[in-house]
DNA sequence: GATGAATGAGTATTCATTCAT
DNA sequence: TATGAATGAATACTCATTCAT
């Protein structure tokens, strides 16, 4: 009944989770929550299935791990990013830097990003995390203009825009792959259009 | 070995295999591909599990006419619209309502769109299907726009750019609600962003 | 409840009811009962599935007609034949003959012949009917062979054993195909072996 | 993709695939292979249906192990007794004594036999096995018999014949019971016909 | 009679989860 | 803690049989 999830205090309990949290990640992103059982994650982790069940609650709980990887992976260089960001403000290069850390992350995230947004549809819980991921983003980003002078009507609008804009191009620009379109122009189009939020 | 997939030429039968999709439709889209099952479609449809199999190979199969059917649904109202713009072109119109027709179809297809595009990460027919849909839109778009004479530069990224925004928009607007969004406000900015493109 | 199994008088009907057994014949034969289904039997006949039913009782009722056929092609040259043995008696060729001719029947029937005979054992009234045919065979030859003059103890068991042999080889012959063994001189020394029962 | 038939090495584990075996062989032998469910053979096994599948590939997998253990029980008591031969051959002995073991395995495998038998109509891989069988059973006789220094022409032939005759016989004395045979009699007329091979 | 669409019980197989060791 | 064998509920799909037309 009530099942006691380990929490684990020695170095190596920590390692095996971990393990077992990015062996997971590693195979939702290849084929998906559903198409991947709990042996494989195992098998990939180095663990045996049963353990798995010593550490997470059920296979919706790695799920949820997967996800804090997911989102601490996505912003954390956009963090660091930010917090350098210095007055005055030069934003052709700001979003030019945005798009391309998103790019970046995207990279090696794409697969995931859309395998979990999915799961977010039927998982209030999974949702959940993502609202706040987007909150976490735009506050940390109009927080940051604020503090640098930047008085502008709708701030968090904007910049909740241009980050959905900057995204957006990103997933496109890793996935699509349309092949009249030039993704170069495309880039230029999206900076220049994020940047005419705020001048 | 050859297995018959009826082809519904009687209007009875054509009814029933689009109750059918129409059932998987409306159930994919609450919980999921792969939380639905065959029975529960089936039932939903008010026919045998065994007739599903009559007009459908697999149950992946299914999943490709609800793919057809969502695609229809999101252009059909689109290409209307698309065919009655004139010139001369008002920007802040036809964005305004481009937006608002979006907004439109993305209510009642919110869900399924996470769903089904996060299926055509592992799935490349699937994939296919949304690349030549979002293929048509660019090119309705971007070929309409050259016949009423506007010649911009990087025509087709533009516009693609733009119905990027335009859904990105309607996408968080039926969904995320995060509550310090003004959404109104969201609104304008996305359709000045926008129209600043073209203008 | 009291199904009414259609009494084909009429010669269209007795042409589709042979026909379907007829199909079943040959695909129960190529690859078993078990895999065979109706449907398939259907088409092969030129019917519909309904109709199937309307001869048969059940899928299991063409297998009993579709042993009876088999019996009928594997009794009737033989019959023929012995009904034209006369004295004296030239046991060589006799038995070469009855050799040749089961070899004969055996090669578009060996695989029928299995399936059939495997059916058998869990189904009495297909048992019954295999026992019937060798009943059947051995008298015909056993009261040939008194009409012949022939007195010799334990004739039915002589005559049991002879076709036994025959049979054997000639299953052997169609199906076995060891490398090792020449099958001209396998079937000289059945032959001597006949033989020798009835010198 | 690549699924993990488990290995039993340890002794529990074999055991385990043993009694799935044996009761596979049980039923098979009752119902025949198409009308036995796995359920059935995890029941009498007394084991999960999931487990059979960690033992076994599919169904199909466990009628092949069923095979090697008829042919094991059918093989064994017999190399045992060609092994003990030693000349000079009493030919007749010998055959007598061929005849009885094989009467004596068919009692507890006659059914079995025919079903599998069937099965190899339109198996090639389960053909396979039955080839190779009569192969050895054929090969070690005709050995022993070189060996103890008989020179018989047509020697394999010879030895194939005579073991299908007794097969023929063993089968039918188990199975068939013509009410009109004198069984003893019939025994006596294969012993002498098949001596009369060899001498 | 004849059709073939429809039924729904039946079955092989998978897989999250448990538990004896 | 850790293992991986074992469980058994769940599910896609088939097919003998029925029945509306």
């Amino acid at each position: 009944m009530d099942k006691k999830i380990r929490q684990p205090k020695q170095d190596r309990a920590k390692d095996k989770k971990k393990k077992i949290i990015e062996a997971a990640y590693d195979i939702f992103s290849e084929v998906g929550f559903y198409n991947t059982n709990t042996t494989d994650i195992a098998k990939k982790a180095g663990v045996s299935t049963g353990i798995v069940y010593g550490y997470f609650s059920d296979k919706r709980d790695i799920l949820l791990y997967v996800i804090d990887i997911y989102i601490e992976k996505v912003s954390e260089p956009f963090k660091k990013y930010v917090s350098k960001i210095t007055a005055p403000i030069d934003f052709n290069n700001v979003v030019t830097d945005l798009l391309n850390l998103t790019m970046e992350t995207h990279k090696s995230n794409a697969n995931i990003h859309n395998i979990l947004h999915s799961l977010a549809v039927t998982d209030t819980e999974i949702n959940q995390k993502f609202l706040v991921l987007e909150d976490n983003i735009t506050f940390s980003i109009s927080d940051k203009l604020k503090d640098l002078g930047l008085c502008a009507d709708s701030l968090k609008e904007k910049v909740h825009v241009a980050m959905n804009s900057i995204q957006s191009f990103a997933h496109e620009y890793v996935y699509d792959k349309h092949d009249y379109i030039d993704y170069e122009k495309m880039k230029s189009v999206v900076i220049q259009m994020v940047v005419s939020l705020f001048e």
